[in-house]
DNA sequence: ACAAATCCCCCCATTTTTGGGGAGGGAAAA
DNA sequence: TTTTCCCTCCCCAAAAATGGGGGGATTTGT
């Protein structure tokens, strides 16, 4: 390799830089050329940035995560970007990505994994951590996982495929009107599959469904 | 030195796990002997322990870090421990402390910090980091904190009492005007708390709350 | 070929939730 | 004492969720 890959961190937490820096240093390749606490931070240092990749948490305060991808956007700055999430947010894994995001990272992911997020967005591609990959498979394919994984011993487990879907998301704090938009279907159908949902977990509303999900091992 | 120092860290994140056995690996007298990922991997972990400092952290699945002290003080298992919190949760730190606590880390503060932190905790010592002792100033002279070093207090505001009986309403599927009636205060109440809520737990909804219980342990 | 199931969409209406604001009383802390 | 926090309640309005009905298109199994 001709160059080391240049990274900036940020996040909130300085022992998670340092942590991450010192994973990053032991790949001969990659070098951390500075760090943001703050979102702020990371839009001032935008502004005349020499590094290749940025390693952004989405929860910081001063701006968070998708505020600063907002700006970049909006100035036009193009900074190769890989997302660091504490939970494995699909909602926002989408929305990310149209603001310009190349790769996401669980925090619970094994720092090994930066490296190879770190190269792989260098070169150009997306990267996802695994929790995040699977989450959007399921989330966009309504895929089964193996059938040795999950246990079918569930009691009502006469969800048809659309309404797993639709819980799921249900359970993800997404509304109505979004899901029929991650879903590409109507507001009314959306309901439609609320209201089966209802019925068939004989919960009371939608936080009776958040917990059926949890129960069952759906999310 | 004569023999190393052995610590144990535990902590629901892998990356900052990483990211502390890295740092941590940089002092020559320290050594990590292990890490666990959940409360109830410390609590396995310390039936028999062997290191001298235990890290935790107090947001973990499964049993937190407060039950874990709570088990070690039932338990009589006496290990210094390091708490590593994400905010500088005064009211916390007084708990910790009579539960045994030995020292607090922020985890805004810098990574030399640990080293300090361990080697004076093994000697016997309390370590505070910076953020966290100014805070305690606060609290036992009338001391204010630099206007700067405010923090945003977005995330974990502590619940109130009355905030947490409604969560856990929330969390049971009932509605509004139910709680109203269980709690004999007016729906308008009920609706206040839902908003501070929302506020406080920074979720978008009834379910994100219900979420938030159960992580929390709340339920 | 037929029934059953699934998926999609719409109407109606009511209740509930969310989001903003303000405000008073009481207790405790500064 | 003054301030701050907590609990309580209210107004307004918009958005969302719930609950009932209907129907059409497609696939699946027998």
């Amino acid at each position: 390799m001709k160059e080391k890959i240049h990274v900036h961190v940020a996040d909130d937490h300085k022992i998670l830089i340092e942590g991450i820096i010192a994973v990053i240093n032991t790949d001969k390749d990659i070098e951390v050329e500075g760090y943001s606490l703050t979102g702020k931070e990371v839009i001032d240092w935008a502004q005349s940035n020499t590094a290749d990749i940025l390693i952004l948490d989405i929860n910081m305060p001063h701006y968070d995560g998708i505020e600063v991808l907002k700006f970049f956007k909006m100035k036009g700055i193009k900074i190769k970007t890989i997302i660091l999430s504490s939970y494995d947010d699909v909602k926002l894994v989408e929305e990310m990505l149209t603001l310009g995001a190349s790769g996401f990272l669980s925090k619970d992911s094994a720092g090994e994994h930066i490296i190879n997020a770190i190269k792989a967005v260098y070169e150009g591609e997306q990267y996802f951590s695994d929790a995040i990959k699977s989450n959007l498979l399921k989330l966009y394919t309504g895929q089964k996982v193996k059938a040795g994984q999950r246990p079918e011993s569930t009691i009502a487990n006469s969800l048809t495929d659309r309404e797993v879907e639709v819980l799921k998301l249900i359970a993800q704090e997404y509304s109505s009107p979004e899901i029929a938009d991650i879903l590409n279907i109507s507001q009314s159908t959306v309901d439609t599959y609320r209201k089966s949902l209802l019925k068939k977990t004989n919960v009371k509303n939608a936080v009776g469904l958040a917990m059926y999900a949890v129960k069952n091992k759906i999310i």
